[in-house]
DNA sequence: AGAGTAACCGAACGTTCGGTAGTCTGGCAG
DNA sequence: CTGCCAGACTACCGAACGTTCGGTTACTCT
């Protein structure tokens, strides 16, 4: 790290409720992890030192280990949220019952309204490069998810609703590397030119199922 | 970083010409470069240290000096190199020729091309997060090129190709989100379930203009 | 043979890293 | 009122970081 430290990423301004005992701004893990995975994903995980956490949050760095038992765990937390979040997805109803290809459009569109409502945490378990115990267990976790989608498109493909002589697994990483994508620009607020997350989803089920060309071609 | 270093990348293996003078396993910058590459693209930037770059070209850490100012030029010669790549597409006939929706579909073909040609470095550029100088002047021309394919994005809805009611911007970000993702997963040789990588364009492009739902729907 | 040089090395540099030890403090339960 | 202790602090640790330096090796050229 050479840089210039751009400013801090604003201190605490999470955890809204029951400050339970303690000083007026006193830390819980929750507001920690909140303040951590900001500045993850500013500096990246390798990049951030414990001085930049303690910084952000407003205390020291000593104080940090109050809390948590070191800076992996904080990455454990945040992307085993993230993970939670998706795997849910693959259990809800609409993603267990119908059609192969409407349950994959299902799936699609909640993987992107879900990435939108963790963005944070979803955005570090996406840049997860498996360096510690913590990130190859999240690489696994992903791999498993990858798996059952590419399964989906695979049932999708046989029952005749998607074009035959796509490759399942092709298509499944091609798709939610789509969706995944979404968090490298993806900034909630919407004011400007941002978009809605419902919005988003419609946008990107749209072109992923229906295609970019106007239908009257040819 | 406390993991377990997942042995070498495999030392040196390129600089196939004029090794001009000195030792016979010797380094130039460019066989250095694509050592570095690769185990930056393992490691993470922030993530690997000048030792496990020297452990990987099988020389010490104060003879990559000799080669290169340090670690930040490694990086900057890296994401150099694929930026050119990319910028050199919009350049081709093909990118300025024709109707805007043809124009677009060969920039999606060509940077899906280009992508695995040079895998490792646009792996790098894709993870650059704007820690250093270096990695602020990529995002900036980074940010060019995707303003650059937004523009001709929206040229395509105006003449009536693309679907009407596309956001260009939005548009522009998932599809070329899609074609970065491939990045992630893609590795080169072919063996097993690997794909060509003209049938990897074939496919996402088919996927993209066309959609995923057979044809005749309703 | 001798000069010149590209490539490399080992040892050390100042700094920063993640983490630990011990102390102070203020609000609450008794 | 008092004792407790969660939660913060200051001070520090050994290790690892990127980088520098003086010196050595192995080669080419004259």
């Amino acid at each position: 790290m050479v840089s210039t430290p751009p400013a801090a990423v604003s201190a605490a301004a999470a955890s809204t409720a029951a400050p339970t005992a303690g000083r007026k701004d006193s830390h819980s893990v929750e507001s920690l992890l909140a303040v951590a995975v900001e500045v993850f994903n500013v500096r990246g995980y390798d990049g951030t030192s414990m001085e930049d956490l303690a910084r952000a949050a407003g205390i020291t760095k000593s104080s940090i280990y109050h809390h948590v038992s070191g800076k992996e765990e904080l990455l454990r937390l945040a992307v085993t949220r993230a993970l939670d979040g998706l795997f849910g997805i693959l259990d809800e109803p609409g993603a267990r019952e119908g059609r192969a290809a409407d349950r994959l459009e299902y799936v699609v569109r909640r993987t992107c309204l879900e990435l939108v409502e963790k963005l944070p945490h979803v955005t570090l378990l996406l840049r997860v490069r498996g360096n510690t115990v913590a990130e190859r267990d999240a690489l696994d976790r992903r791999r498993d998810f990858d798996h059952r989608v590419a399964e989906l498109a695979a049932e999708a493909i046989e029952e005749g609703d998607l074009r035959a002589g796509l490759d399942p697994r092709l298509t499944a990483r091609l798709v939610f590397g789509m969706v995944n994508s979404i968090s490298e620009w993806y900034r909630p607020g919407g004011r400007g030119a941002g978009v809605e997350a419902g919005e988003l989803a419609d946008a990107l089920a749209a072109i992923v199922f229906e295609g970019l060309r106007n239908p009257p071609r040819r």
